[in-house]
DNA sequence: AATGAATGAGATTTCATTCAT
DNA sequence: TATGAATGAAATCTCATTCAT
């Protein structure tokens, strides 16, 4: 018998995170992760309903986190400026320290989000609020708030995705500078 | 019997494309892409060997189309900022011309990527070497030109994404100009 | 392959209900069906959607077969006593025609009666019809309608279930007079 | 803990024959019954060795009480028409007093005779006696026994599978001298 | 070109049961 | 007595693919 030391089920949430993003999450059964966690088939089921509930309580878990944090450090700062540049280093330290988890958020977002409830828990609201109330107080010129995070969005993410790829070896923290820098640029007239 | 008229071997092309972007590559079974021809399951493969097979043609014949096109659209212009924009104005046009195509690619790209070889092929590639070429002239200032790359590509592609969730209205055709200008001033110092 | 010969939908059918009987619906697996035909595991699939799909299918086709050959029988003749005379010999030659399929009917129509819809079609309306109307029409005594077509029910099934279990060995045929008039015993007053 | 005045396998017992006559014994997993109770699974096992000992055990004890309080009823009356009458009342109230092991009986007897080893001990049994031995004393006509045991159990439990669905409102005790009556007519010439 | 029947591998899940605590 | 974790066998079903016609 496994001692309670092992803790099971965060094993399993590590190796099936890890081997959802390194193979995708309908290319990983859950035999795979049953072996890499070193136990039965069937006992994955002691920990978890099914295959989709040990996806969902993933995401969910991450996501929300994601969205905590980072409503933490926009409430933190003063000015659309400071809470750009705290979100995007907030981004890059996410990444860095948990790439997996990160990943993982990023692909498996299209198959999940439709269960995510309360936008109040979700990054993507979080950064077009604080978008919208800094166009509001004339920080920045207005336009769709909706495409303004959507540049912010997509000059930190498709560097993460480049970094995924081997187009971007440096460390996202030695990145933050440049990202907050280029999308405060981006925001511009 | 089918007539030649009905071109069996593109409706498979164009239900699977469909399917694929709806419910993803995995999730869509060679069985659902015959219903929605129309024909017996078998019949697909007299026109392709197999499942990866049908997926590769889709992508490697959408993937360097792409290249050609944005390859031939920078060569007809002149200075970076005239190639970007003539690159943004392309790829806005190839999303709203067709859209399942665009996220097909978006969609599969991490699984078919390895299987690319000649790097001419690839659009990424041009857009990088368009933007290290605008560097070496001095028309932007230098830094690392894969990042500067990973910025154009998440402002125009990250939109893309927030077209298909509803968060954005807009066709791409009107959002061009502001798309255009964004690149470029995230490319600025 | 398999030749069309071999009928293999009809197969299935056929030892599907076998084996159903021999050991009961859920302790029958469809491998076990499978063996017994002769294919693969997975071959039941292309003729029944599911294991349930099959029970039914086997249910419901025996089901209304007797509804409509008992409520012929109850046509073609005139007065209760002929009309339960007609239903019992009607029963017994059913029986003795087919004791697989009359078991499997008793056997599983605790679990499929539910499904059942239209009333016409059910042996046990019919008989508590043809009685109500004998009722009726002072050809026996008035009582439950319901409960006079439990005695005539039981009556009949009950030695089935002797002849199952070896209580009793003759041929229905040769019992049909004796449940003929045991029945009409039991309704007078 | 649990204490010892929650009687837990008198509980199990409960439940599970609740259960089984609910959904059928196969159908119904040791985990559903662990759960009726409020037990963890692996806890049915200090009491039953195995689900089966738990169903057989059941079975037995219901069974061999049924054949003992028949068989009381039995002797302690004079004459084929008494013992019937004597019969049918005691089986009414059994099921009036415990229908849900009455119905677990019925439902179970097809797997479970096999075991059943002292013929003594079998209502069917003690019924066919009883009448074999009017028979022989002439009180009734001389005809195969075991056809005659058929024809009475038929009329008392078809009627109590009418009463399980439904068909009949009636208590048993009310039927008790119908019942009772049907079953000496039916006996008859 | 197309079909219908079939296959074998594998996926998810359930189940009765065991065992250390 | 009871529990929670675990197991191995099996069950149902899906899937990509093959093949004779």
């Amino acid at each position: 018998m496994r001692t309670v030391l092992r803790q099971t089920k965060s094993e399993i949430r590590a190796e099936a995170l890890r081997l959802f993003v390194e193979k995708g999450v309908t290319e990983t059964s859950t035999r795979d992760i049953a072996r890499a966690v070193g136990i039965a088939d069937s006992a994955m089921y002691r920990h978890y309903a099914s295959k989709d509930d040990l996806v969902w309580d993933l995401f969910s878990t991450g996501y929300s986190a994601y969205a905590r944090r980072l409503r933490d450090l926009a409430d933190a700062t003063e000015g659309l400026r400071a809470k750009i540049d705290a979100i995007v280093r907030g981004v890059s330290a996410l990444f860095d320290e948990d790439p997996t988890t990160f990943r993982f958020l990023l692909l498996t977002q299209h198959g999940q989000l439709e269960k995510v409830q309360v936008d109040a828990d979700n990054p993507v609201e979080i950064l077009r609020q604080v978008i919208a109330e800094g166009m509001e107080r004339g920080e920045i010129p207005a336009r769709d708030p909706n495409l303004a995070a959507a540049w912010v969005m997509g000059i930190v993410l498709q560097p993460a995705t480049f970094k995924t790829y081997g187009r971007i070896d440096r460390p996202f923290a030695e990145l933050a500078d440049e990202l907050s820098a280029a999308c405060w640029r981006v925001l511009q007239a």
